[in-house]
DNA sequence: CTTCTAATTTATAACGATTATAACATAATA
DNA sequence: TATTATGTTATAATCGTTATAAATTAGAAG
Protein backbone atom coordinates (compact mmCIF):
# COMPACT_ATOMS: atom_id res chain seq x y z
CA UNK A 1 0.00 0.00 0.00
CA UNK A 2 1.28 3.48 -1.17
CA UNK A 3 2.30 6.37 1.65
CA UNK A 4 2.10 3.61 4.08
CA UNK A 5 5.56 4.86 5.43
CA UNK A 6 4.45 7.96 5.03
CA UNK A 7 1.62 8.09 6.90
CA UNK A 8 2.46 5.31 8.95
CA UNK A 9 -0.07 3.36 11.53
CA UNK A 10 0.70 0.49 13.56
CA UNK A 11 0.71 -2.94 11.61
CA UNK A 12 -1.26 -5.84 13.10
CA UNK A 13 -1.93 -9.11 11.59
CA UNK A 14 -5.17 -7.87 11.23
CA UNK A 15 -4.23 -5.03 9.36
CA UNK A 16 -1.87 -6.23 7.15
CA UNK A 17 -4.11 -8.92 6.07
CA UNK A 18 -7.16 -6.03 5.61
CA UNK A 19 -4.26 -3.59 3.84
CA UNK A 20 -2.85 -6.80 1.72
CA UNK A 21 -7.04 -7.53 0.82
CA UNK A 22 -7.33 -3.93 -0.06
CA UNK A 23 -3.79 -4.04 -2.28
CA UNK A 24 -5.37 -3.07 -5.70
CA UNK A 25 -8.37 -3.98 -5.42
CA UNK A 26 -10.82 -2.60 -7.88
CA UNK A 27 -13.95 -4.03 -6.59
CA UNK A 28 -14.80 -1.37 -3.83
CA UNK A 29 -16.12 -3.75 -1.11
CA UNK A 30 -18.04 -2.70 1.68
CA UNK A 31 -16.78 -3.46 4.95
CA UNK A 32 -18.64 -6.71 5.06
CA UNK A 33 -17.28 -7.84 2.09
CA UNK A 34 -13.78 -6.90 3.05
CA UNK A 35 -14.42 -9.04 6.41
CA UNK A 36 -15.78 -11.98 4.98
CA UNK A 37 -13.05 -12.65 2.61
CA UNK A 38 -10.17 -11.83 5.47
CA UNK A 39 -12.15 -13.79 7.74
CA UNK A 40 -11.33 -16.69 5.81
CA UNK A 41 -7.60 -16.24 6.15
CA UNK A 42 -7.85 -14.92 10.05
CA UNK A 43 -11.17 -16.79 11.63
CA UNK A 44 -10.70 -15.14 14.86
CA UNK A 45 -10.69 -11.23 13.14
CA UNK A 46 -14.32 -9.48 14.85
CA UNK A 47 -16.12 -7.08 13.00
CA UNK A 48 -15.33 -4.26 14.77
CA UNK A 49 -11.34 -5.07 13.57
CA UNK A 50 -13.03 -4.03 10.23
CA UNK A 51 -14.34 -0.79 10.92
CA UNK A 52 -11.93 0.23 13.10
CA UNK A 53 -9.07 -0.30 10.73
CA UNK A 54 -10.65 1.14 8.13
CA UNK A 55 -11.43 4.68 10.08
CA UNK A 56 -7.90 4.45 10.95
CA UNK A 57 -7.33 3.93 7.12
CA UNK A 58 -9.24 6.39 5.87
CA UNK A 59 -7.68 8.60 8.58
CA UNK A 60 -4.15 8.32 6.97
CA UNK A 61 -6.24 9.12 3.43
CA UNK A 62 -4.64 5.39 2.57
CA UNK A 63 -8.23 4.66 1.75
CA UNK A 64 -11.41 7.13 0.35
CA UNK A 65 -15.23 6.19 1.78
CA UNK A 66 -17.65 6.11 -1.00
CA UNK A 67 -21.32 7.28 -0.64
CA UNK A 68 -22.18 5.81 -3.92
CA UNK A 69 -23.64 2.57 -2.91
CA UNK A 70 -26.96 4.08 -1.00
CA UNK A 71 -27.38 0.50 1.05
CA UNK A 72 -23.49 0.67 2.59
CA UNK A 73 -20.35 2.38 2.50
CA UNK A 74 -17.40 1.52 0.31
CA UNK A 75 -14.07 1.80 0.20
CA UNK A 76 -11.57 2.25 -2.27
CA UNK A 77 -7.64 1.91 -1.99
CA UNK A 78 -6.75 3.93 -5.16
CA UNK A 79 -5.32 7.24 -4.20
CA UNK A 80 -5.36 8.36 -7.55
CA UNK A 81 -7.96 11.04 -8.08
CA UNK A 82 -10.71 9.54 -9.95
CA UNK A 83 -13.90 9.56 -11.01
CA UNK A 84 -17.13 6.57 -11.19
CA UNK A 85 -19.02 4.59 -13.52
CA UNK A 86 -21.71 3.02 -11.43
CA UNK A 87 -24.19 0.14 -12.46
CA UNK A 88 -27.63 0.85 -11.47
CA UNK A 89 -27.99 -2.79 -11.49
CA UNK A 90 -25.57 -5.11 -9.61
CA UNK A 91 -23.76 -1.78 -8.03
CA UNK A 92 -20.70 -2.65 -9.64
CA UNK A 93 -17.94 0.43 -9.83
CA UNK A 94 -15.03 1.27 -11.74
CA UNK A 95 -12.81 4.09 -11.81
CA UNK A 96 -13.03 6.68 -14.37
CA UNK A 97 -9.24 8.34 -14.31
CA UNK A 98 -9.69 11.35 -15.95
CA UNK A 99 -9.26 14.93 -14.89
CA UNK A 100 -12.46 17.30 -15.76
CA UNK A 101 -11.54 20.62 -15.23
CA UNK A 102 -15.29 21.59 -13.58
CA UNK A 103 -15.09 25.14 -12.23
CA UNK A 104 -18.39 27.09 -10.88
CA UNK A 105 -18.81 30.32 -10.73
CA UNK A 106 -19.37 32.82 -8.14
CA UNK A 107 -22.65 33.24 -8.34
CA UNK A 108 -22.91 28.87 -8.42
CA UNK A 109 -20.56 28.43 -5.69
CA UNK A 110 -23.17 30.06 -2.86
CA UNK A 111 -20.69 31.32 -0.74
CA UNK A 112 -19.28 27.73 -0.41
CA UNK A 113 -15.81 27.02 -0.08
CA UNK A 114 -15.12 24.15 -2.63
CA UNK A 115 -12.47 21.59 -1.68
CA UNK A 116 -12.80 18.99 -4.30
CA UNK A 117 -15.18 17.44 -6.93
CA UNK A 118 -16.30 13.93 -8.26
CA UNK A 119 -18.60 12.52 -10.66
CA UNK A 120 -20.71 9.68 -11.47
CA UNK A 121 -21.58 8.33 -13.97
CA UNK A 122 -24.58 6.20 -14.65
CA UNK A 123 -25.45 3.09 -16.16
CA UNK A 124 -25.55 -0.67 -16.83
CA UNK A 125 -22.58 -2.16 -16.33
CA UNK A 126 -21.34 -5.29 -19.48
CA UNK A 127 -22.62 -8.36 -17.30
CA UNK A 128 -25.84 -6.76 -16.38
CA UNK A 129 -26.41 -6.07 -20.42
CA UNK A 130 -25.47 -9.62 -21.18
CA UNK A 131 -28.04 -10.90 -18.27
CA UNK A 132 -30.70 -8.94 -19.96
CA UNK A 133 -30.41 -9.94 -23.07
CA UNK A 134 -30.36 -13.32 -22.24
CA UNK A 135 -33.58 -12.99 -20.96
CA UNK A 136 -35.56 -11.76 -23.89
CA UNK B 1 -45.75 19.06 -7.56
CA UNK B 2 -45.11 19.09 -11.08
CA UNK B 3 -45.79 16.31 -13.28
CA UNK B 4 -48.44 14.89 -10.62
CA UNK B 5 -50.82 14.86 -13.15
CA UNK B 6 -48.65 13.17 -15.96
CA UNK B 7 -47.73 10.64 -13.60
CA UNK B 8 -50.57 10.39 -10.81
CA UNK B 9 -50.57 8.71 -7.68
CA UNK B 10 -53.72 8.08 -5.31
CA UNK B 11 -53.54 11.59 -2.95
CA UNK B 12 -54.91 11.11 0.53
CA UNK B 13 -54.61 13.44 2.95
CA UNK B 14 -51.13 12.07 4.40
CA UNK B 15 -49.53 11.78 1.15
CA UNK B 16 -50.74 16.00 0.39
CA UNK B 17 -48.94 16.58 3.56
CA UNK B 18 -45.68 15.17 2.56
CA UNK B 19 -46.52 16.67 -1.29
CA UNK B 20 -46.80 19.81 0.54
CA UNK B 21 -43.64 19.45 2.78
CA UNK B 22 -41.50 19.02 -0.08
CA UNK B 23 -42.86 21.24 -2.82
CA UNK B 24 -40.19 23.75 -3.26
CA UNK B 25 -38.18 22.19 -1.02
CA UNK B 26 -34.38 22.97 -1.07
CA UNK B 27 -33.15 21.23 1.89
CA UNK B 28 -32.70 17.90 0.83
CA UNK B 29 -34.05 16.18 4.08
CA UNK B 30 -34.26 12.98 5.13
CA UNK B 31 -37.12 10.41 5.48
CA UNK B 32 -36.72 11.39 9.46
CA UNK B 33 -36.75 15.42 8.45
CA UNK B 34 -39.73 15.00 6.30
CA UNK B 35 -41.46 12.65 9.02
CA UNK B 36 -40.42 15.34 11.88
CA UNK B 37 -42.16 17.63 10.15
CA UNK B 38 -45.37 16.59 8.86
CA UNK B 39 -46.22 14.40 11.86
CA UNK B 40 -46.54 18.23 13.29
CA UNK B 41 -49.54 19.15 11.24
CA UNK B 42 -50.60 14.84 11.25
CA UNK B 43 -49.74 13.39 14.32
CA UNK B 44 -51.19 10.14 13.62
CA UNK B 45 -48.92 9.66 10.33
CA UNK B 46 -46.80 7.01 10.70
CA UNK B 47 -43.12 6.67 9.59
CA UNK B 48 -43.89 3.24 7.29
CA UNK B 49 -46.20 5.79 5.21
CA UNK B 50 -42.91 8.33 4.67
CA UNK B 51 -41.33 5.48 3.42
CA UNK B 52 -44.01 4.13 1.45
CA UNK B 53 -44.97 7.30 -0.04
CA UNK B 54 -41.65 8.17 -0.98
CA UNK B 55 -40.84 5.09 -2.13
CA UNK B 56 -43.77 5.86 -4.62
CA UNK B 57 -43.09 9.42 -5.55
CA UNK B 58 -39.67 7.74 -6.38
CA UNK B 59 -41.05 5.35 -8.39
CA UNK B 60 -43.02 8.22 -10.34
CA UNK B 61 -40.00 10.29 -10.50
CA UNK B 62 -41.92 12.80 -8.22
CA UNK B 63 -38.93 12.59 -6.08
CA UNK B 64 -35.02 11.70 -6.60
CA UNK B 65 -33.12 9.38 -4.05
CA UNK B 66 -29.58 10.92 -3.14
CA UNK B 67 -26.94 8.74 -1.91
CA UNK B 68 -24.62 11.80 -1.07
CA UNK B 69 -25.02 11.39 2.80
CA UNK B 70 -23.35 8.48 4.00
CA UNK B 71 -25.93 8.60 6.96
CA UNK B 72 -28.91 8.06 5.39
CA UNK B 73 -30.73 8.66 2.20
CA UNK B 74 -32.14 12.58 1.25
CA UNK B 75 -34.66 13.14 -1.03
CA UNK B 76 -34.77 16.22 -3.77
CA UNK B 77 -38.13 17.13 -4.74
CA UNK B 78 -36.31 19.14 -7.86
CA UNK B 79 -37.31 17.42 -11.16
CA UNK B 80 -34.75 20.09 -13.27
CA UNK B 81 -31.53 17.78 -13.79
CA UNK B 82 -29.20 19.69 -11.79
CA UNK B 83 -25.87 18.52 -9.51
CA UNK B 84 -24.76 19.54 -5.91
CA UNK B 85 -22.89 21.06 -3.50
CA UNK B 86 -22.01 19.55 -0.38
CA UNK B 87 -20.89 20.73 2.87
CA UNK B 88 -18.59 18.11 4.33
CA UNK B 89 -19.37 19.53 8.33
CA UNK B 90 -22.54 19.81 8.48
CA UNK B 91 -23.88 18.29 4.89
CA UNK B 92 -25.79 20.90 3.76
CA UNK B 93 -26.68 20.19 0.15
CA UNK B 94 -27.22 22.96 -2.47
CA UNK B 95 -28.27 22.57 -6.16
CA UNK B 96 -26.21 23.11 -9.27
CA UNK B 97 -27.85 23.96 -11.88
CA UNK B 98 -25.36 23.89 -15.03
CA UNK B 99 -25.09 21.03 -17.63
CA UNK B 100 -21.77 19.82 -17.85
CA UNK B 101 -21.18 17.91 -21.57
CA UNK B 102 -19.33 14.81 -19.30
CA UNK B 103 -18.14 12.32 -21.91
CA UNK B 104 -16.19 9.41 -21.85
CA UNK B 105 -14.13 7.53 -24.80
CA UNK B 106 -15.52 4.38 -25.36
CA UNK B 107 -12.30 3.01 -23.68
CA UNK B 108 -13.06 4.79 -20.40
CA UNK B 109 -16.69 3.56 -20.70
CA UNK B 110 -15.00 0.16 -20.03
CA UNK B 111 -18.27 -1.68 -21.35
CA UNK B 112 -20.84 0.12 -19.73
CA UNK B 113 -23.80 1.46 -20.80
CA UNK B 114 -24.32 5.19 -19.78
CA UNK B 115 -27.80 6.85 -19.24
CA UNK B 116 -26.75 9.24 -16.32
CA UNK B 117 -24.29 11.80 -14.84
CA UNK B 118 -24.02 13.67 -11.84
CA UNK B 119 -21.04 16.02 -10.22
CA UNK B 120 -21.06 16.35 -6.40
CA UNK B 121 -18.47 20.21 -5.53
CA UNK B 122 -17.55 19.39 -1.45
CA UNK B 123 -16.57 22.32 0.39
CA UNK B 124 -17.66 23.78 3.54
CA UNK B 125 -20.61 26.47 4.01
CA UNK B 126 -20.76 29.88 4.58
CA UNK B 127 -22.67 28.75 7.81
CA UNK B 128 -19.70 26.11 8.57
CA UNK B 129 -17.29 28.99 7.57
CA UNK B 130 -18.43 31.61 9.89
CA UNK B 131 -18.44 29.09 12.40
CA UNK B 132 -15.21 27.96 12.29
CA UNK B 133 -13.85 32.03 12.12
CA UNK B 134 -15.65 32.50 15.52
CA UNK B 135 -13.64 29.46 16.78
CA UNK B 136 -9.93 31.18 16.50
C1' DC C 1 14.85 -9.87 27.91
C1' DT C 2 11.43 -8.08 31.13
C1' DT C 3 8.21 -4.41 32.46
C1' DC C 4 5.13 -0.92 31.49
C1' DT C 5 1.88 1.71 28.92
C1' DA C 6 -0.83 2.79 25.28
C1' DA C 7 -2.99 1.07 21.32
C1' DT C 8 -5.54 -2.72 19.35
C1' DT C 9 -8.64 -6.51 19.21
C1' DT C 10 -12.48 -8.96 20.63
C1' DA C 11 -17.24 -9.93 21.91
C1' DT C 12 -21.21 -7.88 22.42
C1' DA C 13 -24.64 -4.42 23.16
C1' DA C 14 -26.81 -0.43 21.34
C1' DC C 15 -28.27 2.50 17.75
C1' DG C 16 -30.30 4.55 13.67
C1' DA C 17 -32.07 3.92 9.13
C1' DT C 18 -34.79 1.08 6.56
C1' DT C 19 -37.79 -2.84 5.30
C1' DA C 20 -41.28 -6.33 6.25
C1' DT C 21 -45.66 -7.90 8.18
C1' DA C 22 -50.29 -8.07 9.40
C1' DA C 23 -54.42 -5.89 10.92
C1' DC C 24 -57.24 -2.11 10.03
C1' DA C 25 -59.08 1.83 7.30
C1' DT C 26 -60.13 4.09 3.19
C1' DA C 27 -60.88 4.92 -1.71
C1' DA C 28 -62.49 3.35 -6.17
C1' DT C 29 -65.48 0.46 -8.59
C1' DA C 30 -69.06 -2.50 -9.84
C1' DT D 1 -74.16 -1.05 -0.88
C1' DA D 2 -70.87 -4.74 -1.54
C1' DT D 3 -66.49 -5.82 -3.28
C1' DT D 4 -61.79 -5.27 -4.14
C1' DA D 5 -57.62 -2.93 -4.31
C1' DT D 6 -54.81 0.30 -2.17
C1' DG D 7 -53.05 2.96 1.68
C1' DT D 8 -52.14 3.50 6.62
C1' DT D 9 -50.82 2.14 11.04
C1' DA D 10 -48.29 -0.10 14.68
C1' DT D 11 -44.82 -2.92 15.32
C1' DA D 12 -41.28 -6.30 14.66
C1' DA D 13 -37.28 -7.47 12.18
C1' DT D 14 -33.14 -6.53 9.65
C1' DC D 15 -29.00 -4.38 8.28
C1' DG D 16 -25.09 -1.41 8.56
C1' DT D 17 -22.59 0.94 11.79
C1' DT D 18 -20.95 2.74 16.29
C1' DA D 19 -20.06 2.32 21.26
C1' DT D 20 -18.36 -0.10 25.37
C1' DA D 21 -15.59 -2.72 28.29
C1' DA D 22 -12.55 -6.45 29.09
C1' DA D 23 -8.65 -9.02 27.34
C1' DT D 24 -4.62 -8.96 24.40
C1' DT D 25 -0.65 -7.29 22.13
C1' DA D 26 2.75 -4.04 20.10
C1' DG D 27 6.35 -0.95 21.03
C1' DA D 28 9.06 1.72 24.10
C1' DA D 29 11.86 2.06 28.24
C1' DG D 30 14.71 0.16 31.33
Amino acid sequence: MTHMKKYPIRLTPQRLAILEYLEGNKAHPSASDIYKAVSKKHPMMSFATVYNTLETLRGKKHVRELSIDPEKKRFDPNKKPHHHLICLECRAIADVHRNFALDLTDSERYGYEITGTHVDFYGVCPKCKRGRSSKI
